[in-house]
DNA sequence: CTAGGGTTAG
């Protein structure tokens, strides 16, 4: 009669199945475990223990598939204290060489991270089956040992056990985590053989694997012949494509990636299926590297819709793209609006003021954390110190500085110093700012010089500056733009075998050319501008445009800068680089013309903004009477009515 | 009984 247990028990109806258990006329320990079984398969793990110690009460004496069945309600539990309480019952009864008791007991240490343990009650099976030993590798897998679960997979086939679908799908994602590429391939042949090819969950691991090792082709190549996805499916291509964003140096390939993401993610939403709150946190992550706020604000209704609002996650994620694609107003609301503020979020509300130069309310702001009691880390002070800087509050930063040092035991790191020597810079106190560096007890970041240097040109102290210049060299820097900093220094004094020794050392250290790229994101899609001549005829629209705003701007006093500017040409080439045609006056100009002339022009450039650019652009925001937000490689310019929210000081002047 | 994956600040 114990088989009417199990129908209840099938349909997911537990409180019938324990009444018709209760009605039994005899129950005996079938009926006991197909009810103890019934709780632990509907997710009620601890009715089914509690069920098995009734039984035990009633004098039933336990099969070993019964301890193996509530074995696996402990697991589910992660429950080690109940495991043990068993494992006594399993000496008793002589079944810890059972093969459902051995996989259980392997299953239940691995989820309690006792991978030896787990190991141990494995090896201990005499009948190991297949289960036996997926769960094995898995237990491997699961604790971080990849390596090991390897070998035993290899181990298992050399037994000439053949695993099945969980078992190559484990041994895939373990491939992925050492990122062994080859080890994957070999299984990926094996999956074939046995025709696994087709299983959805082998096909994710397979996904991962390529997306992890950066082969993006492969990946798209099998997302493209999958006619059966999921959720992990496109959480996956869209991953992959976020972090091509990042792996590419190419500035322009990274913002085709970033789009590629968003129309993965459009897809998704076509598909039927219903993204997550890890969906919603990456595709926000890719709006705000290439600034798309019209997507950001639909991704945004699409959030609230769903119900995902409340996550600190999905919320610091749009805190931060309001910041990044410069509409502070938004980020701020959004803020506002997140009913837990970890300290994460915190930092991100206080960085988007301060790099907004909005620095009292970021100030403010860090007040308002510490009443909450919220502990600020370093990237907190990053944001403090930054908003100080901005300002020129000196004594503030100093303090800020100490307090965090004294207060909170945090270590100052480059960042900190960076910030520190930017302000005294930027306050021209050059002597100070070189004592700061030389205080650093390790070896000076490129751009620490960099910024130094910078400030050591403005001020127009060279003497200082060539000083710097010989420290920065024998750091061998690798950043291009380092290098473009030291190659316009010595060639505006007029110092041209520093440059030929500078450009040499470009050659030896093969630093690559700087890639002058601007773009900007127009209803859901994505245009890009390079540094042009005069001559190139698809732009040649834009930069008549761009022609008229330049006379107008000298009507109202622009002067262009004359100084030549090396960028990137060969030696012996010595045509001057053409600042007039930058790409993010283009992608400005195309903005202005192809946006609603109300909507702020949103640019993000792939290097610093020079000197000219950003003194033009003030001209075309009071021109235009138009915000223009453009990010650079280092900051965030925010242009309104001629005016720079980064208080006119840029490293790259 | 054993399976896939992933997010936020600089």
């Amino acid at each position: 009669m114990s088989f009417l247990v199990d129908v209840y028990v099938k349909c997911g109806n537990m409180d019938d199945a324990r009444k018709v258990f209760d009605n039994l006329p005899r129950r005996n320990v079938v009926a006991w475990t197909t009810l103890i079984a019934g709780y632990a398969q509907n997710s009620l793990p601890k009715h089914g223990i509690l069920a098995f110690q009734e039984m035990l009460h009633a004098g039933s004496y336990p099969s070993a598939y019964t301890l193996a069945v509530v074995l696996n309600a402990c697991a589910s539990l992660y429950s080690l204290k109940l495991g043990d309480q068993f494992h006594a019952y399993i000496i008793k009864y002589h079944v810890e060489f059972d093969t459902n008791v051995g996989n259980a007991l392997c299953s239940l240490y691995s989820k309690c991270g006792m991978l030896e343990y787990a190991l141990k009650a494995f090896r201990r099976i005499r009948q190991k089956n297949v289960v036996s030993w997926t769960s094995a590798v898995s237990a491997c897998g699961d604790n971080g040992a990849a390596v090991k679960g390897l070998k035993l997979f290899l181990e298992m086939i050399s037994e000439n056990i053949e695993p099945n679908e969980f078992t190559v799908t484990s041994v895939l994602s373990q491939c992925c985590a050492i990122q062994s590429l080859e080890f994957g391939t070999q299984v990926r042949t094996l999956c074939v053989k046995f025709g696994y090819e087709s299983n959805l969950h082998v096909r994710n691991s397979l996904l991962y694997l390529y997306i992890k090792n950066g082969c993006i082709g492969e990946a798209q190549r099998l997302f493209n012949g999958m006619d059966d996805v999921s959720l992990v499916t496109w959480n996956a291509m869209i991953a992959g494509h976020a972090q091509m964003m990042e792996l590419t140096k190419d500035n322009l390939s990274s913002c085709e990636y970033g789009s590629e993401a968003l129309k993965f993610f459009s897809k998704l939403n076509r598909s039927g299926i219903k993204p997550d709150l890890y969906t919603f946190s990456s595709v926000l992550t890719i709006c705000s590297r290439i600034m798309a706020l019209e997507q950001g604000e639909q991704i945004h209704a699409q959030i609230i819709k769903a119900g995902f609002l409340s996550d600190v996650i999905v919320g610091t994620s749009l805190v931060n793209m309001y910041n990044k694609c410069g509409s502070i107003e938004r980020a701020s609301k959004a803020f506002l609006e997140m009913s837990t503020r970890t300290m994460i979020l915190w930092t991100s509300m206080i960085t988007g003021f301060s790099q907004h130069g909005m620095s009292q309310q970021a100030l403010r702001l860090f007040g308002d954390m510490r009443l909450t009691r919220v502990k600020p880390n370093a990237v907190t002070f990053v944001g403090v110190l930054a908003a100080c800087s901005h300002a020129g509050m000196l004594n503030q930063a100093l303090n800020y500085f100490e307090i965090m040092q004294k207060r909170y035991k945090i270590t100052p790191v480059m960042d900190h110093y960076e910030i520190m020597v930017d302000m005294f810079v930027r306050l021209g106190r050059l002597e100070q700012a070189l004592n700061c560096i030389k205080k650093i007890n390790c070896a000076p970041s490129e751009s620490i010089w960099s910024i130094f240097i910078a400030g050591c040109r403005s001020h127009g102290n060279m003497e200082l500056g060539f000083y710097a210049a010989e420290q920065l060299l024998s750091l061998k820097p690798k950043d291009t733009e380092t290098y473009v900093l030291l190659l316009n220094m010595y060639h505006s004094a007029g110092r041209s075998e520093d440059v030929s020794r500078v450009r040499k050392m470009m050659k030896e250290k093969n630093v690559g050319k700087l890639k002058d790229w601007s773009w900007i994101s127009i209803k859901n899609k994505v245009y890009s501008f390079e540094t042009t001549d005069k001559t190139h005829p698809e732009s040649s629209v834009i930069c008549k445009s761009l022609e008229d705003l330049l006379a107008k701007a000298k009507s109202l006093g622009y002067e262009m800068l004359e100084s030549v500017e090396i960028l990137d040409e060969e030696e012996g080439e010595k045509t001057s680089s053409p600042t007039f045609y930058h790409s993010e006056k283009l992608a400005i100009t195309f903005g202005l013309e192809n946006l609603p002339s109300s909507s702020p022009v949103r640019v993000v450039k792939s290097t610093i903004l020079c000197r000219d650019s950003h003194n033009f652009i003030k001209y075309v925001s009071t021109l235009s009477g138009r915000e223009i937000i453009l990010r650079d490689s280092k900051r965030l310019h925010k242009f309104v009515n001629g005016k720079c929210s980064c208080g006119n000081f840029c490293g790259f002047l």
